[in-house]
DNA sequence: GCAAGTTTTAATCGGATGATTAAAATCATT
DNA sequence: AATGATTTTAATCATCCGATTAAAACTTGC
């Protein structure tokens, strides 16, 4: 998790706290050094004192942030104690929840990659080695008994599109929706439940 | 549609276009005018002498943009000739052939209803009218039916989040599966296929 | 082909912004 | 308390970038 705001944390933590806020707020190129400065209450020259430069602190707080992401999923789906439905269940569960507590990130993430995609891809690590996984034998499994044509690709894409993209989307949704921060929180809350009901039926729907 | 490149168009033109392709890219922030002056290959001065300043010529680029990602739709879904399941298949048809040609622009309409979304949500007509379309008595009569609990706003969701997160999230999704860009276009083909079925599939689902 | 308007150019301005600096303030050690 | 190290501050620098300008290069109408 990341740290949360607390009452003695150090000036070090106090400026990446700031800059997270704020670059997940604008993004890179929108933020300025002195706006971070200002979200900490602490003086611009710090920020420089502390961390050499503004894209240094950024990849820093970009580095925490993919790993956030990226926390408990391998194991999550490596777990061989658990079956693929359950695996479905736990991922979205798990994403949404911590979208919950940090909805910009998807933004953030979409943000980097696009405007800078070869710097955000070799910053985390996106070297394959998915073959390995427990989840992809369960998979193979299914294919086997279920006679399924469905490409995986497209089951992933669906699973994390609408985990993700509510949140990506929220400030147009919650425009058009008319729904309250509480209430789109609530419909969250309903997805949870009925994204792994979803993907189930796509996956048990033969061919 | 956008105006492709071509020969015989005017400086005013050229600079749009230039415009439109840098801001996709970049964002707002990220974009300086000389960017556009280079890809347009055009003096830097002429942005100022055509466009008053690169927020206004912002604002007319992103309103095309806007348009053209709203166009069609509302016909759509007021037609009284089809069916619901109709509708939602002629949708994900048409932004997914948009989306093949225009890859950016869920990337862009995202970054800019994030980082400002009081001027974004104001500047495109988010202005709702949307109880007045067929479509909403057609959701009616099939809730009736079928005695459908699940709430639109989720069936909604899944559909635009299946249709346009694939293309938001290209960059990762490209890196991550290894698929060339033609197989990526391949894959969007045969999303445009299934996600009405899938949608169906989640419609016809009773509880 | 010349005058009036229009478009394009190179040069420059002024404010914003990332970074630095040198001095002041604070803290740690004895 | 005195000394030295660390942290913080205000002021400043150098560069970038949106915008302007004045003159040059075209175009148009006669």
């Amino acid at each position: 998790m990341l740290p949360s705001s607390d009452s003695t944390i150090s000036t070090e933590e106090k400026i990446k706290l700031a800059a997270r806020t704020v670059f997940m707020r604008k993004g890179y190129a929108a933020t300025r050094t002195r706006d971070i400065a200002e979200e900490s209450g602490l003086n611009l020259a710090l920020i420089n004192y502390y961390f050499r430069s503004k894209e240094n602190l950024f990849n820093i707080v970009m580095l925490e942030i993919c790993q956030l992401f990226a926390s408990n999923v391998k194991e999550l789906l490596n777990n061989p104690e658990t079956t693929l439905d359950q695996k479905i269940e736990q991922l979205v569960h798990h994403y949404i929840d911590m979208l919950l507590s940090n909805p910009s990130i998807p933004f953030f993430i979409l943000n980097e990659a696009h405007t800078s995609p070869d710097i955000f891809l070799s910053r985390i690590g996106m070297d394959g080695e998915m073959e390995e996984l427990y989840i992809v034998k369960q998979w193979k499994e299914l294919v086997n008994e279920k006679e399924i044509t469905i490409q995986p690709l497209h089951i992933i894409l669906n699973t994390i599109s609408m985990t993700v993209f509510p949140f990506a989307a929220a400030p147009i949704v919650r425009a058009k929706s008319n729904l309250s921060t509480d209430s789109y929180q609530q419909l969250m809350e309903e997805r949870k439940i009925m994204i792994p009901k979803w993907i189930s039926m796509m996956l048990s729907n033969k061919k």
